[in-house]
RNA sequence: GGCCCAUUCGUCUAGUGGUUAGGACGCAAGGUUUUCAUCCUUGAAACAGGAGUUCGAUUCUCCUAUGGGCUACCA
């Protein structure tokens, strides 16, 4: 009997979550729910001075618009919180001092200026500066320094961290489910930082004191955490911890004709939305656009993140997906190994095709949101619902819907020209004229009816079809555009035709 | 610079020691729509390069190249 799966998503509040924090806020959701397992949300706020006033509430209403509610966070506590790291800061300090009891790390007191100082002048002559067993010896740390001195500096209140000592001449085999094997020479690898001289943990002690107090089996994680694995196992084994399995996911890069790794900055660049909702940054005095703001369905946001860097595999060519689908075949098994450009245009696709599934009527509601306060019918549901119908094919997003049908509610404000150009000749005013006749003798304006109509009087004068059918367009829509133009015309009634077609021969 | 990860159409990807290397977005052409869009059909479009293993490599190994990440008392 394996322990129940408990993954965690763990964003520091720095700023708004982008795209790819979503993606993988997802990935360890559905592989949480696929495992009949907990989803966890721990925010890691270990750096106070990067702290961003409200981005802990931008991840949960960014997790809640997606639908991908997490079971445990902050007020939301199932026995293993608090779920803040800030609000946890009492607990790390001895695991921190239990590795420098054991030998396991030590206490350091260079100051930053110092090491600043050294890496420069190792740069300066083309070298680098790792502190490890290089060159610990050579800095100012419980290593180098005698017990008297150590224990004087902490006495008189020095600033100080808490290193790991890493250990020389070791190969490590680490684990990734996604990657596999993964062989890393110790010597290569830096004393890190776990304790701050701020009295805070560092992201790596707190990371690894959290996910195991916390119960976690699973860690899934953007790839750009890879090069702290061989510490973080370390960390595992130095506390005689069991470490849970890691799986490492590919990044999100900017779209086609962008280098690097998608950056909270390229909404602009790119035009496109990058993150779920808008956010105001305050520091920068501008308003970032969200996918939610934009009029992406968060359905379509969510298949199109989960088909960058996973497929169902097994030759499946599905890419429509419902989140309780994803839940029941996702696999960590089909994430791919490697970046993947964020799309624009598949995105705006996958809107699209979210949006032909919704029925008339729930479309109809969001519809009627975006239409002009003075709409005339605007308020008749079954008149919303029938042009919603009429038109929706056409749209990607629901802000689409009135520009695609404004003219089932007002007559044309002016003519397109090129189309007036090609619709209105010598003669067409004649022919219209009649036209207003032969509806006038009409009761009954059904589509089938005025099309009979129509038809067989521009058949009886022996005419082409495009004679009439071009002008008439025109003068009910305004351009050559738009769905049957007998539906237009049963559909805003005999009067509102007659008098668009007069406007059109008073106007053309 | 060092270390790590990756590499199939422009992009997201499927796939196998022997395949006409499949799909999707985008693009192009035709058809439907007497309009436009949708839709349908068709097309162009890929195994980074070089060695090796093998009867045979896109598939396995190595090297190179390219891309990406990391290299903070940031996460």
């Amino acid at each position: 009997m394996s322990k129940k799966v408990r993954v965690r998503f763990a964003p520091s509040p720095t700023g708004p979550l982008h795209i790819g924090g979503v993606r993988t806020a997802l990935f360890n959701y559905l592989f949480a729910k696929k495992h009949s397992g907990d989803f966890i949300l721990r925010i890691e706020d270990t750096d106070q001075t990067r702290y961003v006033e409200g981005a802990e509430q931008y991840i949960i209403d960014s997790l809640n618009w997606c639908n991908i509610p997490f079971d445990e966070g902050p007020g939301k506590d199932k026995g293993f919180g608090p779920y803040r790291q800030s609000e946890r800061k009492h607990l790390y300090k001895q695991y921190a001092d239990q590795l420098i009891a054991e030998g396991k790390a030590y206490y350091a007191f260079d100051t930053s200026d110092e090491l600043d100082t050294h890496r420069k002048d190792h740069e300066a002559k083309g070298k680098t500066f790792i502190y490890n067993w290089h060159n610990r010896l050579k800095l100012k740390n419980s290593l180098s320094l005698s017990a008297e001195e150590v224990e004087a500096k902490l006495g008189a209140g020095d600033d100080y961290v808490i290193r790991f000592l890493s250990p020389q001449d070791e190969t490590l085999q680490l684990q990734d489910i996604i990657r596999g094997d993964i062989n890393i020479d110790t010597n290569i690898l830096d004393d890190k930082v776990l304790f701050k001289s701020d009295g805070m943990p560092t992201y790596h002690l707190a990371n690894i004191v959290d996910d195991h107090l916390m119960e976690i089996t699973h860690v899934i994680r953007g790839e750009e955490w890879l090069p702290s694995l061989a510490l973080h196992q370390q960390l595992y084994d130095a506390f005689g911890w069991q470490a849970p399995e890691f799986a490492h996911l590919p990044l999100i890069l900017k779209p086609a004709g962008f280098k690097g790794k998608l950056s909270k900055r390229d909404g602009d660049k790119i035009g496109m939305p990058v993150f779920p909702l808008q956010w105001f940054d305050k520091k920068n005095n501008v308003t970032l656009k969200g996918f939610r703001e934009e009029g992406y369905f968060p359905e379509a946001i969510i298949n199109m993140l989960v088909l960058l860097g996973w497929n169902e595999g097994e030759g499946v060519e599905r890419e429509i997906y419902t989140l309780d689908e994803l839940i029941s075949v996702f696999s960590l098994d089909h994430v791919t190994k490697s970046g993947g450009k964020f799309n624009p245009d598949k995105t705006k696709w996958f809107n699209q095709q979210y949006l032909q599934l919704k029925n008339d009527e729930e479309l109809a509601e969001l519809f009627k949101e975006t239409l002009p306060l003075d709409c005339a019918r605007g308020d008749h549901k079954d008149y919303l619902t029938s042009v919603v119908g009429l038109i929706k094919e056409r749209a990607t997003f629901v802000s689409d819907l009135w520009s695609l049908s404004s003219f089932l509610f007002e007559a044309p404000t002016s003519y397109d020209e090129k189309a007036s150009k090609k619709a209105w000749k010598e003669g067409t005013a004649l022919l219209m004229d009649e036209l207003i006749g032969l509806l006038e003798s009409m009761d009954d304006l059904s589509v089938a009816n005025v099309q009979d109509f129509v038809k067989s009087w521009i058949g009886a004068k022996e005419i082409g079809f495009g004679k009439v059918m071009m002008p008439l367009r025109l003068s009910l829509v305004g351009s050559l555009q738009g769905p049957d133009v007998f539906t237009i015309a049963s559909m805003i009634g005999k009067e509102e035709t007659i008098a668009r077609i007069q406007k059109a021969i008073d106007t053309l």
